[in-house]
DNA sequence: TCTGGGGTCCTCTACCCA
DNA sequence: TCTGTGGGTAGAGGACCC
């Protein structure tokens, strides 16, 4: 999602040269504040903020009449209205940016099947080999941002060049509602005035490490032996940026993307110390976690909880298990063993638990979808066991015996930790 | 003044093992 | 048995992106 108000724009004219531009960045222009004002068209023209109105919620998107003052995405929401004050607070309602972002993944998937999606509102299309169905990059790009306005009611951006790279660059500059076509040819005029900040992987901290060597723009990264940027920025990061601004990107437009990693967090409207409450939390992200790995027909071999204290400072801690699960209930096990190990010197303002080293599931584990249903069987063997002793009971029994066509998961838990026994 | 939530990728360190 | 080394892996944390 573009950041930027609008300054600055550049766009194509029609005529514009477009040779070996053939990949093209495709970005909605401020996308969950367009999608508010679509569906309550009384907003249009408005200063809108998306975010909860309440609490310690943060900008999730802002009207580019809300950008003119300053409001920006990831901004406190109470730092964008002292900025705004006369802004319309909307709360985001994402199942409809969803919806939307179907929509629109559909209208790209008319053009070519080389569709990259990049996040909700935005995404790559390789249309090298779609010039003899529909034109030249330049006359694609333009009646995409047509059939996108036509169909949707939205207005997008887009950038097009040779590289992922220079696309994304050139969409970003052609915001709101533009068109920037960067042909091959002139790729180096087009990156060598601009800020090493504009570069894909440059943020504030790598942004800085280049400016106290008085590297400010491309053009001075293209004159940097590659051996001082990899000493200012580490090996990886070095070469990359070296590569970049040299226009070299050999990065495809890539159909399938595979999720490593599955993660839900949660930030107290009120900073948290009690034990109880931080292990249903804990509890409650997991299960959400497995509920997410198990539509994915996935399972997870690590599970990592990431904590941050009332100061801001955070930390992670992560465990790789035995075997791997999709099970709400253990990866809220070992979540809870991890949080246990931590030392808390204050209270907590976040918590968070993911699933990492993703890995397709096995087929019992994707039978077993009902973590409720799992606990009700646990606490039933724990009262059970309690009372008669450990084996006596097993879990088949408590079901009534195997359900038809399923399986109980067939490897051990983890040893329980936390204080209610889960 | 206040700093979300969902991710990816990289670096550094510690540890194990040959 | 002790020491050094180098590869592989796990874990922690930081930077970055939308």
């Amino acid at each position: 999602m573009g950041r930027g108000d609008g300054s600055g724009r550049m766009v194509s004219p029609a005529d514009a040269d477009d040779t070996g531009a053939g990949i093209l960045h495709v970005d909605m222009d401020a996308f969950y504040a367009a999608v508010e004002v679509l569906d309550d068209p009384s907003l249009a023209g408005k200063a809108i903020i998306v975010g909860a109105p309440e609490g310690r919620s943060v900008v999730s998107s802002a009207s580019y009449e809300a950008r003119r003052y300053g409001v920006r995405s990831a901004m406190p929401v109470s730092q964008a209205l002292r900025l705004c004050p006369t802004a319309i607070v909307v709360r985001p309602h994402f199942d409809r940016y969803v919806e939307m972002s179907r929509q629109v993944m559909e209208i790209f998937h008319e053009i070519t099947p080389l569709v990259e999606p990049l996040s909700i509102d935005e995404a790559f299309l390789d249309v090298r080999g779609a010039r003899r169905l529909w034109g030249p990059p330049g006359t694609i790009a333009r009646m995409l941002r047509v059939r996108v306005k036509e169909r949707t009611g939205l207005t997008c951006s887009i950038g097009a060049a040779a590289t992922k790279h220079v696309a994304k660059m050139a969409s970003t500059l052609s915001k709101p509602d533009g068109l920037l076509i960067i042909p091959e040819h002139r790729t180096m005029e087009f990156l060598v005035p601009r800020s090493v900040r504009a570069l894909w992987g440059v943020g504030p901290k790598s942004a800085e490490a280049l400016e106290s060597r008085g590297i400010r723009t491309i053009g001075d990264v293209v004159a940097t032996p590659r051996p001082l940027l990899e000493r200012a920025l580490g090996a990886s990061m070095g070469a990359r940026v070296w590569h970049l601004a040299r226009g070299e990107d050999v990065r495809e437009v890539e159909v399938e993307r595979v999720e490593k990693s599955i993660g839900h967090e949660e930030t107290f409207e009120d900073d948290v110390d009690d034990d109880a409450v931080l292990g249903a939390e804990l509890r409650r992200l997991a299960d959400r976690v497995g509920a997410r790995l198990r539509a994915h027909g996935a399972e997870a071999a690590t599970v990592s909880i990431k904590v941050r204290f009332a100061d801001f400072r955070t930390l992670t801690r992560s465990v790789t298990l035995t075997e791997p699960t999709a099970v709400g209930q253990r990866i809220g096990d070992a979540a809870r063993t991890l949080f246990g190990t931590l030392d808390r010197p204050m209270p907590i303002r976040l918590i968070g638990v993911r699933a990492e080293n993703l890995r397709p599931a096995a087929a019992s584990a994707l039978l077993w979808d009902d973590d409720a249903e799992w606990r009700r069987v646990e606490e039933a063997m724990d009262d059970a066991s309690s009372r008669f002793g450990r084996g006596v009971v097993t879990r088949a029994a408590l079901l009534g015996g195997p359900r038809a066509g399923s399986s109980l998961p067939s490897h051990p838990r983890p040893p329980r930790t936390g204080a209610d026994g889960g």
